[in-house]
DNA sequence: GGGGGAAGGACCA
DNA sequence: TTCCTGGTCCTTCCCCC
């Protein structure tokens, strides 16, 4: 076809798609075939000739590239030499050979699965995915060039009796975890980078077990079986990026180990290609085999004064640590997220008022992801694809942090506007530069409560007995600064507000915060926020407790908190959740509920209360678990800032206590001096709505969830409270 | 000239 | 007829101080 068309010349040979490189299991795959076949199928259609366009860009990249090249006199190259041999010394006092790594790759896991589970597929031609994109494909497919992330519809010209099944991501992360126990048992620090892989340092499992890093590597090979019924691949090197160069060689249920010698490396390193490397990726395979002749890692030594000559000091660094074979020895403690995306493709189209829709629905997923992880950012990045396949992306960056749709899909609006009329196939959005991320940049302590309560998502707004739903800014939101916790006799002021997006809960919360009465103005500031005021002796009072002791925040709570509490619901000591705005929204026409449709008479009053508690027992409990395992995440990355921070310090300039003006979250929980802005808190947000902070410290002062959960926590308050003041 | 933001690309699974 | 998704990191360009 080529042949003949193009007068002999084979034009598939420079048609360099990702998936006509060969991947483990397609030795012995005609490849020239399937780049024919690809190539043909691919001709002339809009992502071709956008590949075409990319390979021109490449192309002239690389022009550009050979003639700094031609450029460089003996003298430039001298002096790059003995830049690149001072940096080669450098990176090898790096070296690390006490540490033994293994690199677990799951063989064809998707395909694995599936075949597990429905054995008539075993030794069929299979691929997950659909007639778009394939995910993977089993051995069987890949010995016809099939691949993942190649597009369905040409695998089936490949492969003409490939059998399809769609992905079922739930059956993927169920077996993954099945393996990650396994991995636990020799690691438990280990590293995975996706469903099907991961890093062990067996170091110590070798040490201790007074086995080799082969021996381990067979043994939990087996146990993945054992456990799975699934095979897996390994290699174990002195490092990461050699383990998992290492752990494809024998692919599949095979392994390789690479002793932890340094000739061995070396001499492991010397004709190894480039593109077996994580990192080295087409286009750069592509430059440094065109321009500079470099085909193995060996070769990065040998042009490395042309290598500093020609690219940046990172990229330069990387290639000669990979031609000496370094690769990361040390166990990251967490891996921070930088940013949040969502996108979708779909038919192209021009239609503005489709387009407008997509992106709504795409700020309604985003936003729903970030309050998942309680994120707020501030730079929002639109991207666009053509239906040329040409990708743009625009950019804005806010002086507010935000997650909501409503705000996201605001300035999302614009930047589309702004491009528009265009032809569109995929729309996505990224939210970047997180609200705590001068925590990385700054600071360490600088965690303001803010940042804590947005993303804990636990803040409520009233308004004249009522919620709002309010536009968050850091001042409507909990604000403790240092001026108010100073002692000087100022009131603190402990605010909250419920997310916008917390739409759900709102009517809920709005029920719940009825117990302070109908008239709301009792406890708050004509038609302000709800405002808890502690009054400069109390705070000093409970300057003398300790943070860990809950019992006081109980008694705090009792003295305090149920006063005003009292104080709000002067004609009701014993009220329930159910308060009577409840009771009257909650039965249709006296009679049906509202949100079951289960029919009782107005005179079973007692049958009424238990069925009303009954669906806010529901929703409390669904909250509660939404609100723990958000506080969870939310401590684990406070956790994971704190130490990101330690790495970073000493790159980052660490700015004056003066710089911030508000509270540290580590001031604000950690100090005895400050500790009762933490009983505050607890008691603040106990009273109006029980689970985050509570939770976040393990205590369980509140019963386990139950039906009238509420009226049993009021009794327990009213005993702690005569008994404190009896 | 350096810092920072924006845009875009490479790469990975 | 049909060529993904979500994430990170890097480079380049441009503007501003």
């Amino acid at each position: 076809m080529g042949t003949t068309s193009e007068g002999g010349d084979r034009p598939w040979q420079s048609y360099h798609t990702v998936y006509t490189n060969a991947k483990a299991g397609m030795d012995g795959v005609d490849k020239e075939k399937v780049q024919r076949i690809v190539y043909e199928m691919s001709k002339g259609s809009k992502y071709f000739e956008n590949e075409q366009r990319k390979e021109a860009f490449i192309q002239q990249k690389m022009e550009n590239m050979r003639g700094q090249y031609a450029k460089l006199t003996l003298a430039d190259i001298s002096h790059f030499q003995t830049i690149a041999d001072r940096r080669i010394l450098e990176l090898e006092a790096t070296r690390v050979l006490s540490k033994i790594w293994l690199h677990v790759d799951m063989d064809a896991f998707y395909a694995a699965v599936e075949t597990l589970e429905c054995p008539s597929l075993k030794g069929k031609p299979l691929a997950v995915g659909n007639m778009s994109m394939l995910c993977t494909a089993n051995y069987e497919a890949r010995r016809f060039g099939v691949r993942a992330a190649m597009p369905g519809f040409i695998a089936c010209k490949l492969c003409p009796d490939l059998t399809f099944v769609p992905p079922n991501f739930k059956k993927y992360t169920y077996y993954s975890e099945l393996t990650r126990k396994v991995f636990h048992k020799y690691d438990p620090c280990f590293i995975t980078t996706s469903l099907d892989e991961g890093y062990l340092d067996i170091t110590e499992a070798c040490r201790e077990k007074g086995m080799s890093g082969g021996e381990i590597a067979e043994e939990l090979r087996g146990a993945v079986y054992t456990d799975t019924g699934l095979t897996c691949s390994a290699g174990v090197a002195p490092n990461r990026l050699l383990a998992k160069v290492c752990s494809d060689i024998n692919k599949p249920n095979g392994q390789f180990v690479l002793p932890n010698d340094r000739m061995a490396v070396m001499t492991f390193i010397s004709s190894l290609p480039i593109r077996k490397i994580g990192g080295i990726g087409k286009v750069t395979e592509h430059v440094l085999r065109d321009v500079l002749g470099i085909n193995t890692c060996e070769e990065m030594l040998q042009k490395s004064a042309f290598l500093c000559a020609l690219f940046s000091h990172s990229s330069a660094e990387f290639f000669l640590s990979v031609g000496l074979g370094l690769g990361r020895t040390d166990n990251p403690q967490s891996k921070l997220r930088k940013s949040m995306s969502t996108e979708r493709t779909f038919p192209s189209t021009e239609d503005e008022a489709l387009l407008f829709q997509r992106l709504a629905d795409i700020a309604e997923t985003l936003s729903n992801d970030m309050q998942k992880e309680g994120l707020c950012g501030r730079t929002l990045t639109l991207k666009l694809k053509t239906a040329s396949f040409e990708v743009r992306t625009r950019a804005v960056s806010l002086q507010k942090y935000i997650y909501s749709s409503k705000d996201i899909l605001s300035h999302a609006s614009k930047l589309l506007k702004a491009e528009l009329p265009l032809s569109v196939r995929l729309i996505g959005l990224r939210m970047s530069q997180f609200n705590d991320d001068k925590f990385g940049q700054a600071d360490p302590m600088q965690r303001t409560l803010t940042n804590f309560v947005i993303s804990g998502d636990m803040s409520l707004k009233v308004t004249n007995g009522s919620f709002q739903d309010s536009e968050i800014n850091d001042n409507q939101l909990m604000h403790v600064n240092e001026s108010s916790l100073s002692n000087d006799g100022q009131d603190i002021y402990l605010l909250g507000a419920v997310g916008p997006s917390d739409t759900d809960h709102l009517s809920d919360i709005e029920d719940k915060c009825h117990t302070f009465g109908n008239d709301a103005s009792e406890t708050q500031k004509s038609c302000g926020p709800v405002e808890v005021e502690y009054p400069a002796k109390e705070m000093n009072d409970l300057q003398t407790m300790k943070a860990e002791d809950l019992s006081s925040c109980r008694q705090f709570e009792a003295n305090n908190l149920g006063e005003m509490y009292d104080k709000a619901n002067p004609s009701d000591n014993n009220v329930a959740v159910s308060s009577s705005r409840e009771e009257n929204s909650f039965w249709i026409d006296d009679y049906r509920c509202s949100l079951c449709g289960f029919e009782l008479p107005p005179d079973f009053v007692e049958e009424r209360q238990d069925h009303s508690d009954y669906h806010f027992a529901e929703v409390l409990q669904k909250e509660e678990s939404t609100h723990n395992s958000r506080v969870l995440m939310q401590k684990q990355r406070f956790d994971q800032k704190a130490q990101h921070a330690k790495e970073s310090a000493r790159k980052k300039r660490k700015p004056s206590p003066k710089d911030s003006k508000h509270l540290t979250i580590d001031l604000f929980f950690n100090k005895d001096q400050k500790s009762f802005c933490y009983k505050a808190l607890i008691a603040t947000s106990e009273l109006l709505f029980p689970s985050p902070l509570v939770n976040l410290y393990g205590s369980h002062y509140f019963p386990p969830m139950r039906m009238g959960r509420w009226k049993i926590h009021r009794r327990e308050r009213d005993q702690d409270d005569g008994g404190s003041k009896g």
